[in-house]
DNA sequence: CCATATTGAATGAATGTTCAGCAAATTATA
DNA sequence: TATAATTTGCTGAACATTCATTCAATATGG
């Protein structure tokens, strides 16, 4: 009855194996990206605390002094791996939003659809996601970065919430309710990525969505898969 | 118009000044509290990466090899220290349940409220729990303590929410929005703890309650100073 | 004194960083 | 085209540091 939980892939899996220069002497550009995805590696199978650069380096399968050489430190690869999964995410929800057309109901929807999307919802990002969470509090390098639901996300959220307000007269406060909605994101990823329970990412999307169709009851109806704007 | 954000005591606050022996020779149970709540203050305070051995020891003004005489390694003071916040959490949320009476909707009501207590929400526990989610992912020890939000308070809420759906004839699946709901209470916790935004205590319980007034509004009604049950 | 708690220096393992040297690629020269 | 010179990417051993753990010596209270 329950789809056989979609393990993404595995954690190692072979991810760039385009023909790029492999053996040696890869771009600069190149070696930074495959470093970097050997981190995320990394921090989702060892965590924060037990990432170390020969992890790193053998995850790659080069040699030890290789990350300094193309990051300087251990910390800069690390601020440069949290920018990438950043950026990624930005670039995500965005592309989302900008197909989603003019309504605020389809925005809304497509922007929740999308957090729970594969390319940037699977255990591997989840787990490097929450590995950089629990440093961030004490490093003020990571705390800019470590909300991925950033000032421009909490910002369209109140907008579309103002919106859908607007339009149906609901009573909510919009401020309120989108700290409320992206907090409810972040923790379904969160216990994604924990593990427990039978949480997936089915069943995190229907909980957001059971969320919207409560909150919004006037913008969207109950669908045999998912939710639907009226 | 917004309270002086009530910065939770400071994080070395000498916090158990009773008079119990304090200088040589206390008791095996007063020093490992004592260094429990030290290992809190250096996981808030440095991040679970960078909490060393010395770092309790200092905190709890001991000498270098005192946790291995009391705990035994490192690894049993950190399983120790989660044990006793989740026991605390748990006892804290149980509480506040035993008293909410038996009407669900005083006692989702008493149970939201307990979340935001100044007693198991401050920037110190928070931190704390945080530092140990970034690590529960690789290592199973931690994983089963690590949910705060556990499967005895995601039962609860569940019944809570198929109470009230009885009650009012509420659409909403009760296993999804129990789900969102704790998911809520955690993310918001995580914002606590990131502290960006101006997100403190009285904002986060004001989202959590105006996704109480939108979800359940036959139960709830919106009042001067937060939500009152009808 | 005796049992127990505590100290703090010594130890050894783990790990980030450095760097001299090597090899592949690229460019210059004949 | 062949060869030399140079740049650039890469290696891995050596080094320095940090840190958990051990333990012999010491202090304390009963």
């Amino acid at each position: 009855m329950k789809t056989i939980d979609l393990e993404d892939e595995p954690i190692e899996a072979e991810r760039q194996s385009s023909p790029e220069k492999r053996g040696r002497k890869a771009s600069k550009e190149v070696r930074r990206q495959q470093l970097i995805e050997a981190t995320i590696d990394s921090l989702a199978k060892r965590g924060y605390s037990e990432t170390t650069m020969a992890d790193v380096a053998d995850g790659a399968k080069l040699s030890r002094g290789i990350v300094n050489f193309h990051f300087e430190s251990k910390e800069k690869l690390l601020v440069a791996t949290l920018q990438y999964m950043y950026d990624e995410y930005s670039a995500h929800w965005r592309n989302a939003y900008d197909k989603a057309g003019v309504n605020a109901g389809d925005q809304l929807k497509a922007l929740v659809t999308a957090d729970f999307d594969r390319a940037v919802c699977n255990k591997r990002k989840l787990a490097a996601w929450c590995a950089f969470w629990g440093e961030a509090k004490s490093r003020p390098t990571y705390q800019a970065l470590s909300g991925a639901r950033d000032t421009d996300y909490q910002n369209l959220l109140f907008d579309l919430c103002s919106r859908l307000k607007a339009e149906a007269g609901y009573g909510f406060d919009p401020h309120h309710l989108a700290l409320a909605l992206s907090a409810l994101l972040e923790g379904l990823w969160l216990r994604l990525m924990m593990g427990l329970e039978d949480v997936t990412r089915e069943t995190a999307l229907q909980a957001a969505n059971e969320f919207l169709l409560t909150t919004f009851p006037k913008h969207y109806t109950r669908e045999a898969n998912g939710i639907r704007r009226l």
